[in-house]
Parts: C-alpha cells; sequence; structure tokens
DNA sequence: TTAATTTCTTCACATTTGTGAAGTAGTTTA
DNA sequence: TAAACTACTTCACAAATGTGAAGAAATTAA
C-alpha cells in the first residue's frame, strides 16, 4: 500500500513551512507500518524506538497504577503525531504503553534516526518547539478543564470536539481519560439522553 | 543589588550544559527586577513583554472566566522560569496574567533579545526543547493528578512537594489550582489538622 | 490605633460522584 | 454455533465535594 505522506506534510504545515529538502528527508525516513487493533506498539520499560505519526486510527496512552490500574492519559483521533515524548527525546525507559485501540495506519521514524535527519534539515529543531508547545497547550486545556469542569461537562466537552472517539474508544478508556468512574460515566450518559 | 545570575545558571545546568558565550549572553541580555508583592507583570491581553526567572518569590498565573471568576492555572515557588510559553513564542496576545504574590527577584530577557540571543548562542534551541518537555511532563501529571487523586491527596502531595506554598500563597488561589472550593479545602485543612 | 476590607473558617444542607453487586449486551474464541 | 469472556448498564447506598450564609481572623488603609 501507497504511504501517506500527503497528510503527515499537510499536518507538519500548520505549524510550520517544509522547505522540500526537509520533505525529501521525511519520506526517506519515515516509514509506514499498518498495525492491527488492540497492539501495544510501544511498551513501558523500554525506550521508545520511534517518533509515531498517527494517519489514521485510534489510539491512547496508559499506565499501570500502584494497583494494576491502568490509567489512560492521552486517547488521540488525529492525524497527529503520538508518542511519549519525555522518554523519546531523553532516551528513558518509558512508564507508559501506546496501545493501538483500532486498526491503525502509522508513519514513523527510528529514534536514531532523529538524530541523523536533525544534523541533514533545517527544520527540526523548529518543529520540536513548535509541537512540544502545543502539546503543552493541550495539556494545560486538559488540566484547567479537570479543575474547572463537571464531569458531565468534561464529557460533554469530549463529545462536541471529538465525537468520533465517543464511537471508536471503549468507554472504559474513555472515563479513566476523563478522570471518571465508568459506572458514574454510564449513569451520566443515561441522564443526558433523556 | 547584585544579580543573582548563580541561581540562573545552576537551574539551567540541571537540563542542560551553558558553555561560557552563552553564560555571557545570559550576563549581557538578562535584566535584574525587584518586584512588589501583588503586582501583575504579564497582564492579559498583551503580548509577554519578558521570559521571567523567578530568583526568589512566590508567582501565579491566572485568567478570568466567562463569569469573572479567576482561575489560577500555576503557582510557582522557583527558582523557575515562570512564563506563558505559547504567547511569549508565538508572541500573540496572553489570556493570562503573571501576577507576583509576593515580593519577588526576577532575572527576565526582554522578547525581542531572546530572538537576538538565538543566533548568537548555540544552545538556546536545545534549551528552548528541554524546558518545553518539562513543563510538558509537569502538566501531564498534573492532569493525571486530578483524574486520580481526591481533592484531599491532592492537597496532601501539594504539602508535601512544595510546603512552602500553602505558607505564603493564599489558600483561595491554591483552592483554584487544585480544582478545589475554598469551602471545601478548608473543611479538607480541619479535618487532616485532627 | 481604628475602621474597612479581605481572607478564612464553619455549618447545614444539596448535589455530584464513587462503589460494588447484579444483570444485560456484545464480542471473541474454540 | 456455543461457551467464555469482556464491556456496559443499572441500582441502592455511601462518600466526597459544592453552596451560600454567617461569623472569625487576618490584613490593609485611613
Amino acid at each position: 500500500m501507497e504511504a501517506n505522506f500527503e497528510i503527515l506534510f499537510d499536518y507538519i504545515s500548520l505549524l510550520i513551512d517544509i522547505p522540500p529538502i526537509d520533505q525529501e528527508i521525511c519520506r526517506k525516513y519515515f516509514k509506514p507500518a499498518f498495525v492491527t487493533k488492540d497492539t501495544i506498539i510501544e511498551p513501558s520499560g523500554k525506550v521508545p524506538e520511534y517518533h509515531n505519526f498517527i494517519v489514521s486510527g485510534y489510539m491512547r496512552n496508559f499506565y499501570l497504577d500502584e494497583n494494576g490500574q491502568e490509567i489512560t492519559t492521552d486517547i488521540n483521533d488525529g492525524p497527529r503525531f503520538f508518542t511519549s515524548y519525555d522518554h523519546f527525546i531523553n532516551k528513558t525507559p518509558s512508564n507508559e504503553n501506546l496501545h493501538c485501540i483500532t486498526d491503525c495506519e502509522l508513519l514513523r521514524i527510528k529514534r536514531n534516526d532523529v538524530d541523523i535527519t536533525a544534523k541533514l534539515g533545517v527544520t527540526q529543531r523548529d518543529y520540536t518547539i513548535q509541537i512540544l508547545q502545543q502539546q503543552l497547550e493541550i495539556n494545560k486545556q486538559r488540566a484547567v478543564d479537570l479543575t474547572t469542569l463537571s464531569a458531565e461537562q468534561r464529557y460533554l466537552k469530549l463529545q462536541k470536539n471529538h465525537p468520533t472517539i465517543i464511537q471508536n474508544v471503549p468507554l472504559k478508556y474513555i472515563a479513566s481519560y476523563l478522570g471518571i468512574n465508568p459506572g458514574s460515566l454510564s449513569r451520566i450518559r443515561k441522564d443526558l439522553s433523556r
């Protein structure tokens, strides 16, 4: 199957201009991958191998707490990069698991190749700054929502901003991500359906 | 009074090595500022003027919601850089107010000088990546705490990790930051004092 | 210092959310 | 297909947190 670089370039272009030389580098180093549903592509305990761009599909990031409970820290419905940046940048073992919830089409680059492309291209550092800053804003907003919105309001906001997540991702993951007990989320959904 | 660059360099060195040339640049472009308590040094609606490093003192970041309620999104008990990175990097008007809660000793660099120093020095882009990634981790952890910890546990965690904040910052700001109603926080404190 | 203002606490009561068990529905496996 | 498993819902009850008013305490201004 043909690798879908257009979606990648469209996504990057939202943040920064990519000169042709950097597009060439992307085409050379990013490799397509087709992952079947319910696969963990980066397990906890290991240094992340790839920087993953999701062309299509639904992914989440989760870790196990001290009681063995899965805590979902991020859910994606992008085109979007999806990686534990801390462990990816610093090459430290991750505490998180990157989980393809549905079949996913990815474009990904090996961690070591990222250091090579940083020397070849001109825009990578600037792009890294842009994407980290974007991720920072997303997480700041998530924290603000968790301090200011009720459980019901958080669910409604997710439904409004990412309606397909609710249709494609098991509710227990969504409940964990929103900080709501699954039973409570069920009740909230019932109340809303009236 | 003498500007305290040692605290700044110690802080930066935690993340990255600073070659002498970049230390020179810092000494030239960072200016000391002594701000009296209860001053807003970067008001909302304006493009942030400075990148602020807090040598000593307590600061917070807040915005006004649609009901005119102050929402505190960050509290600092530095030494630490303290800025709305989104608006600082992109030179867009901030929706947040940087508020010196106590008297503060700052070292700060003008926004336009940052573009100059980026060309002179070699480490600035790498440092920016490090600090954004660090801020990202802090905000990810804050969101996880808000989804997994009770109000009481969040207060106890803040008390453990930043005990001086509780002694130096009005409780209403702390309550907003932790996502707890001030009255509820009062009750939690009473229950804990037994 | 006194007065005015702001912050914090306390209380009774309301509301929201959590909990665990039980049952239903849906999905996967053999 | 049937059996096994997993996800989701529902319920009654428990626990946590929010609300608004009132007063106490602390801080600031005159």
